[in-house]
RNA sequence: GGGCGAGUGGUGGAAUGGCAUACACGCUGGACUUAAAAUCCAGUGGCCGUAAGGCUGUAAGGGUCCGACUCCCUUCUCGCCCACCA
């Protein structure tokens, strides 16, 4: 252990004074501006690891510098317990997943607060306990009144590892989120809640989002997916069926050659009726069938598809053109049906290669054209032998009354004729699907709903909340609910007939429990209501949330529903529930994320044993910009202790000389004569810093350079080496011990008491700088002839160019550069440079 | 395939039109010490030069500008997001 000032004592002393005397417990008071700043809580997964460090690091000093600017500021902690790691460590445990939960939740609060951070720990939320889960219940009941939670049957993912559902968004890659095996698709009934009814307004309201990372705005979009398009109309000839398909290139229908159904397609069952192809086609799709949808969807492999034996009829030209069915139209998307135009669409082209297909050009690109002219006059180029589709824009041709109009120009007129014809629609497509929110497995909100035979699905009346999780329930781990399993629990009574009846065994996807919880915090004991509306006016919406980017579409899509949903109902009073979003990077070890499997684990105890919370702190934020990745190094944590040791050297050393016999009065005049200078640049230096500090933590978070410009200060104040003592130094050591207390706070109240302060270093007010102090009368201007940096001269500040001029020609190292040239221009920057040009 | 972002010393990074490399790590040297650690001080992009000083340098190439790490164009590399999305 390293030997230097007592990080023990001190930071056990300051948690326990910020604890006795209150100072992080909050409530709404009018009287004071507000500021809400949260960080996402954590998974009770055992212990706090090194992105729990970073983030919520950042969000307490964002707190405490608020604290310090007079804010009454509500920074609360809580635990988003519910889940499937409880459910697998107690089935490998053999371990209850609520001892386990809980076990963990101890042990982490205690981590936490030996972090020192600025929680109200009384605000403490477990998403697991009934008094905070009976309001998703009551939450899911006000969503299916009002339809928007609903239950039906489809295909849905699955995946086999965990054996339970998941929801689009939690499908990355085609594998499971948490352990990437891949998804299967299932036919299910399950429970939805119905984020399409929201779209429109989770994509308007990303405009309002100015303060969050123009990177999780635009992965929001893409997830929402808007496009615009056209459904076209295409009739079957025998039935005399209609298949709407659905083009964002409404431009290439002329180059329709053949229209594709998705093998889930409901029409494909009728289109093949009786036809020599049934067999093939039924054969087809059962192998499709079975594919997962990594191998469906990866891109290498070869697109397959059969033909249907049916011709459709393309509604532009009256052609008919044959049906397929092929594994690369998706059922999910647009229509399930598509117009293929091989000659403008890649996948097209290659399917059609493949299976002799025919092939139109009806836009030209021009450089293409002449080519394909100039070798067509040549009688060597068939369409047949384009090597690859023209997917860019271009001419129409081939293409009725359109011929000869820019692809663009088209686009719009073709779509406005097919409204006009009724042999199309304009219509907006989405990729957001429903919010698959059932979950079959053990550890997780019961979904409050009743099953009766006689008067079917019912809601748990409100009073009856919460439907309480049953304690000890065995674990297979082997699929199906566990809860299906507990006859007590699922045996009850109809609320409406009073009849015999069964309870609903899936539970809620988690990512339901933390929709919400930002608003449970602002009154977290209410057992009478979801929350206090009035509290939530006061607190809501959160000013700053600090997270990881992982969330980007999943927690704070879902999050900014909610909000959305409860302003609907009168709930809440604004659309959007975070102000600002701070994305911090991840932490790294040699490049690679951390894992127990790697071995690459560093772990925050140990150093905070070694070090303390403080260098611990310090060293995280110094490392890099808060969204920047940091590669972890331990030497960090060296140069971060030294520092601190170093300024503490510097408050005990004169604090020495301000007690022996250097008084301040007598010091300040003698300091006066002997270093005048220096001491005046230190005050100019102190303001400086306290300028930049302020602007950096304020205006984006830069903590990296706010820290730098408080060590300049100390070794500016080291540079004096103590020759000096006077009320400029003692100005600058009490700036460097509060401008460094929101990124170490126990050092610093531990000094700022050493200073003579009787109150928390929180109590004072976060200090402004004297803009008089920064005015410099004399200033140093860089000389550049023709750009290059040549000489450097010192001015007054308020010098008049024609001055200026007269002495920058007479410096001798600028003579030297010009000679005899002639004085092209004279550029000035004032108070920064000059540039001769020759 | 599409979208977004990044590329600066030995390392983390600073500067977003005006002194490139602040601050820190590392390294080298000095002071203190019997010695070591700790601490304090100095030096530290490359090349030429005893020095003064000069040249050069922000992935590569080009452009705009009095002046470019910063803006524009082309290329390369890396990272992230989306993707059989019609």
């Amino acid at each position: 252990m390293p030997s230097g000032y007592p990080f023990k004592e001190i930071e056990a002393k300051w948690q326990r004074y910020w604890q006795r005397h209150r100072i992080f417990n909050v409530s709404p008071d009018a009287a004071r501006p507000k500021y809400y700043c949260l960080e996402m809580f954590p998974y009770p997964s055992g212990k706090i690891h090194m992105g729990h460090v970073r983030n919520y690091t950042i969000g307490d000093v964002v707190a405490r510098f608020k604290m310090m600017q007079g804010f009454n500021v509500l920074h609360p902690m809580g635990f988003d317990a519910f889940g499937q790691p409880a459910e697998n460590a107690a089935i490998k445990n053999k371990a209850d997943p609520g001892e386990w939960t809980h076990k963990c939740i101890d042990w982490m609060r205690n981590e936490l607060k030996q972090m020192g951070f600025s929680y109200d720990w009384e605000r403490e939320v477990s998403t697991c306990l009934p008094e905070y889960y009976r309001w998703n219940q009551w939450i899911f009941l006000q969503m299916l009144e009002k339809g928007l939670a609903y239950k039906k049957s489809s295909a849905v993912n699955w995946c086999p590892s965990c054996l339970t559902t998941l929801a689009n968004e939690e499908v990355v890659n085609g594998g499971c989120w948490r352990c990437s095996t891949a998804v299967a698709q299932k036919d299910l009934e399950q429970w939805y809640l119905k984020i399409t009814d929201y779209q429109d307004r989770l994509l308007e309201d990303l405009k309002q989002l100015k303060y969050w990372p123009e990177r999780v705005i635009t992965m929001q979009e893409n997830w929402l997916g808007k496009s615009w398009g056209v459904e076209i109309y295409f009739r079957e000839e025998t039935t005399g069926e209609i298949i709407p398909v659905f083009t964002t290139r409404v431009d290439t229908i002329f180059g329709a050659t053949y229209i594709v159904l998705a093998p889930e397609h409901p029409l494909v069952d009728k289109l093949i009726k009786d036809r020599p192809q049934e067999k093939k086609v039924r054969a087809f799709i059962e192998k499709v069938r079975k594919e997962t949808r990594t191998i469906r969807s990866a891109t290498d492999v070869k697109k397959e598809g059969v033909f249907s034996g049916a011709y459709a009829v393309n509604p532009v030209n009256n052609e008919p053109v044959p049906i397929w069915v092929a594994d690369y139209v998706l059922m999910e998307y647009g229509t399930g049906a598509i117009m293929a135009v091989p000659a403008h669409d890649q996948r097209d082209f290659l399917f059609a290669k493949e299976h002799g297909l025919p092939m139109r050009v009806v836009i030209k690109n021009l450089e293409a054209a002449r080519f394909a002219e100039r070798e067509a006059r040549r009688g060597s180029w068939k369409p047949e032998e384009m090597t690859e589709a023209h997917e860019g824009d271009g001419i129409q041709v081939n293409s009725g009354q359109f011929d000869g109009l820019p692809n663009t120009v088209a686009k719009e007129k073709i779509a406005a004729w097919m409204e006009e014809t009724a042999i199309g629609k304009k219509t907006t497509n989405w990729r957001l699907r429903d919010w698959l929110i059932s979950r079959q497995r053990y550890w997780g909100t019961p979904i409050p709903v009743i099953y009766c035979d006689h008067c079917g699905s019912l809601p748990v009346p409100e009073k009856d909340l919460p439907v309480l999780l049953p304690k000890k329930v065995k674990i297979s781990g082997e699929g199906g609910s566990p809860l299906s399993q507990v006859k007590e629990f699922v045996k009850t009574k109809c609320p409406k007939c009073k009849g015999k009846a069964r309870r609903e065994t899936d539970t809620m996807a988690t990512f339901f429990d933390s929709s919400w919880y930002f608003l449970r915090f602002c009154s977290p004991k209410n057992d009478k209501e979801v929350f206090y509306k009035k509290e939530v006016a006061y607190w809501m919406p959160v000013d700053q949330y600090v997270g990881g980017i992982e969330h980007a579409v999943l927690h704070l899509l879902y999050s900014r529903f909610f909000t959305k949903f409860l302003k609907d109902t009168g709930w809440v009073n604004f659309e959007e529930p975070f102000k600002r979003l701070l994305t911090q990077g991840m932490v790294l070890k040699n490049g690679e994320v951390m894992s127990k499997s790697k071995g690459n684990i560093v772990d925050p105890d140990e150093i905070i044993q070694k070090y303390g919370a403080d260098t611990l702190r310090l060293a995280m934020l110094f490392a890099a910009p808060p969204e920047a990745e940091i590669d972890w190094a331990d030497k960090g944590l060296e140069g971060a202790w030294r520092f601190l040791n170093r300024v503490w050297r510097l408050a005990e050393e004169s604090l020495r000389l301000e007690a022996g016999g250097c008084p301040l009065r007598r010091a300040r005049s003698e300091a006066r004569k002997l270093e005048g200078g220096s001491v005046l640049d230190l005050r100019r230096k102190t303001h400086e810093t306290i300028k930049k500090v302020t602007e950096d933590i304020e205006k984006e978070f830069k903590f990296n350079t706010a820290i730098s410009a408080i060590m300049e200060l100390v070794n500016q104040v080291y540079s004096l080496q103590f020759t000096v003592y006077s009320q400029e130094v003692k100005e600058a050591i009490e700036a460097v011990v509060i401008l460094l207390s929101p990124f170490v706070p126990h050092i610093a109240e531990e000094m700022w008491e050493k200073l003579g302060y009787k109150e928390s270093i929180l109590k004072n007010p976060w200090p402004k700088y004297n803009p008089e102090i920064l005015k410099q009368d004399i200033v140093s201007l860089v000389i550049q002839v023709n750009g290059k940096m040549r000489s450097r001269i010192d001015v007054s500040a308020d010098i008049k160019e024609e001055e200026l001029k007269k002495l920058v020609l007479a410096d001798e190292k600028v003579k030297k550069w010009i000679q005899d040239k002639a004085v092209k221009n004279f550029i000035v920057v004032p108070g920064r440079l000059v540039n001769v040009v020759v």
